[in-house]
DNA sequence: CTGACTTTGTGCACACGTTCACAAGCGGTA
DNA sequence: TACCGCTTGTGAACGTGTGCACAAAGTCAG
C-alpha cells in the first residue's frame, strides 16, 4: 500500500520519461483497481454537497409537518433537476416508494448517516479577528451537529477573553487544546500569511479537515482534507459574468442592428 | 473593447461547429442557438474559479519580483496539475513563450481583462449582522477592484451607523440607493427567512449578481447570477470525508487482517 | 383482481472537465 | 546556420457528472 502520488512542497507528476524525445510506451494502461475504496467513494463528490442542501431542505419541510415528498416536490425547493435529485438519492440507497415519493424522516436519516453527521464533529476556530467572531457568534453550526469547542488567536489582548461564550486559547497551545477537545475540523480566519504555518499546526495536532477562510492555496499531506471559501474568487467569478453580460450584449446589439439591415442573423430565430 | 476574438487562431476550442456563416437558419431546435454567445461562453466555469486563483498567485509573485513563470511553477503555487493549468490559459488566448514560460505582467493583465476586472464592481451588502460587520469592515474587496458601496439593515438601530466608514441605509431605499451607486453585486448576510425577499428587492433594483451567504436556496430570474457561500454544507462534506476515511480504515484493517492470513487481498496489489 | 395512474430507480447518451503526451516553437550555443 | 534542450499549446483519450426517457413497482378505486 504504498502512498501514491506524494506531493508535499513540489507538486507536478515527476515525469518519468527519459531526456529521449521518442520513447515508446508499451505500457499497457495501468489500471489500478480501487476495491476497498469502490463502496464509499461511490458517491460523486458534487453529490456529497447537494445531498447536504437536500438535507437541509428536508429538515424544514419536516418542521413543517410534511410526512413524504416526491422527488419532484424536494428538487424544486433544492433548486435542481428532478433527475438529478433521484440518482444523487439513489447513491445512498432505495428508500422511495414508488408512486408515493420519499418519506422525509427516512431521507433524514439516510443522508444523516451518510453525511457522517450521527456524531457530533468538533470545530476549532483560528484567527477571532472580523471573520473569527462572527464565526464564534454564528449559532448556526453547534445547532446543525458542529460544536464550536476552540478558538485560538495570537494577539495577547485577545486570549482569555470570551467569543460567544467561548474564551480564546493562545495558539501555542493549539495541539493540546485540539487533542483534549477532540478537535475533528479545523477553521483558518488569519491573516494570509499566517495561514500555511496554522494549517501546519492544525495538521500536526492531528487535525484531518481544514476549512480555509484565508486567500492562500495551503499544502497539507495527502490524508488531510481542505476545502476553502474565498470571497475574492467568488466576487471575481461573478465579475467575469458581468462582463460576459456585457459582451454579449453588445454582440447581440450589434447581430440586431445587422439583422435590422435586412441581414438575418444565424441563431437568433425571431420567428 | 477588445473582446478576445483570436485573432491569432481560434479560441483555441472551437469543437466541429459548423460554419456558421450560413444565412438560412435551419432551425434544428426551439431553443436558442448559441452562436453569438459561443464566443464568450468558451470557458468553463471551473477554469474561470481557476483564474482567478491564478490572478492571485501572479500578483504576489510579480510584488517578489518575479518577470517570468513557467506552467510548472504556476501550477506547483496555485495547487493544479501543470496541463490543466496550461489549458486554462489558453482558453484566454497564447500569451506564453515557448521554451521561457509567461511574463506575469502580461498575464496578469490579461486575466484581468477576461475577468472583467478592468472595470471597478460596486458591491453592496444587505443585513449587517455579525457577518455583515464582518464583511463590511474586510479591506481585501476594496483593494481588488470591489468597493462596498452601499449597506443595507432593517433594524431602525443600524440604519446611519457608520460601519467600515459607510452609514448603513434602511433596506427600503435599496432600489434608489443601488440604482445611485450603481450597484453591480448585491451580497445578502440577512437571515435566513429574510433572505429571499431581499434577494427579490436586489433584483428589481437591477442588481444582476448576487452572493449570498443565507443557507437558503434562492429562486432568482434567469438573467441573474447567484453564487451561494454555505458553510454548513462545507462542514458537512467535510464531515463525509471524515466518515468515509473512518470507513476506509476499517475496511482497510480487515483488509490487511485477512491477508496476513495469507490470503490476497482484491485490489491491493502489493507487487 | 384488474386496470389506471403516479413516481421511483436507472440505462444510456451526451456534455463537461481533466489528464496525457507530443509536435511546434523559442532561446541559447557551437 | 544547425543543433539542442526547454516549455508552451493542444489534439485526443479518459473520467466524471448531467439529463432524458422509460420500465418497474408501487397506490388506489371500483
Ligand atoms: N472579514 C471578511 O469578511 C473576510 C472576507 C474574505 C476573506 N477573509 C479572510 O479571512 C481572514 C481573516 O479575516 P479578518 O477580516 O477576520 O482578519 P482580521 O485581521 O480581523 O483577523 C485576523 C485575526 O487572526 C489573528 N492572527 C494573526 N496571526 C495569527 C496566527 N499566526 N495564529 C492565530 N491567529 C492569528 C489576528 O490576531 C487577528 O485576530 C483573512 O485571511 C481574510 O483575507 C475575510
Ligand atoms: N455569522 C456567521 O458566521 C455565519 C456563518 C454561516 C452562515 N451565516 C449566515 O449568514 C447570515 C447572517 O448571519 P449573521 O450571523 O450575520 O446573522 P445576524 O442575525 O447577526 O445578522 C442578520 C442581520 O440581518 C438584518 N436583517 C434581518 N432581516 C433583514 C431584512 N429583511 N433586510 C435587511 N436586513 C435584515 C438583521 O437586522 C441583522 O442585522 C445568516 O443567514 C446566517 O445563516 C452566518
Amino acid at each position: 500500500m504504498a502512498a501514491q502520488r506524494g506531493q508535499r512542497n513540489g507538486v507536478g507528476v515527476t515525469p518519468p520519461a527519459p531526456t529521449a524525445a521518442e520513447i515508446t510506451t508499451p505500457i499497457p494502461r495501468v489500471t489500478e483497481v480501487p476495491a476497498a475504496r469502490e463502496r464509499a467513494r461511490a458517491i460523486p463528490e458534487a453529490a456529497v454537497a447537494r445531498l447536504a442542501v437536500y438535507l437541509r431542505v428536508l429538515s424544514g419541510m419536516q418542521e413543517h409537518g410534511a410526512g413524504t415528498v416526491s422527488s419532484e416536490e424536494l428538487a424544486a425547493a433544492a433548486g435542481v433537476n428532478s433527475a438529478k435529485l433521484r440518482k444523487d438519492l439513489s447513491y445512498i440507497g432505495s428508500y422511495g416508494t414508488r408512486g408515493v415519493g420519499y418519506e422525509v424522516t427516512v431521507l433524514i436519516e439516510e443522508i444523516e448517516r451518510i453525511l457522517g453527521l450521527t456524531r457530533k464533529h468538533s470545530v476549532a476556530v483560528v484567527g477571532i479577528g472580523n471573520l473569527g467572531h462572527a464565526l464564534a457568534n454564528y449559532g448556526g453550526f453547534p445547532g446543525r451537529g458542529f460544536p464550536v469547542t476552540a478558538l485560538f488567536d495570537v494577539d495577547p489582548d485577545l486570549v482569555g477573553v470570551p467569543v460567544g461564550g467561548l474564551p480564546v486559547e493562545h495558539i501555542d497551545d493549539i495541539t493540546r487544546v485540539c487533542s483534549e477537545r477532540e478537535v475533528s475540523i479545523g477553521v483558518i480566519a488569519t491573516p494570509p500569511p499566517a495561514a500555511q504555518s496554522v494549517c501546519d499546526r492544525l495538521v500536526s495536532a492531528g487535525v484531518q479537515c481544514i476549512l480555509n477562510f484565508a486567500p492562500v492555496v495551503l499544502q497539507v499531506p495527502d490524508h488531510v482534507e481542505v476545502r476553502k471559501v474565498d470571497l475574492a474568487v467568488e466576487l471575481q467569478v461573478l465579475s467575469f459574468h458581468v462582463a460576459r453580460r456585457a459582451d454579449n450584449a453588445a454582440v447581440l446589439a450589434e447581430a440586431s442592428a445587422r439583422s435590422a439591415n435586412g441581414r438575418a442573423v444565424d441563431g437568433l430565430v425571431v420567428s
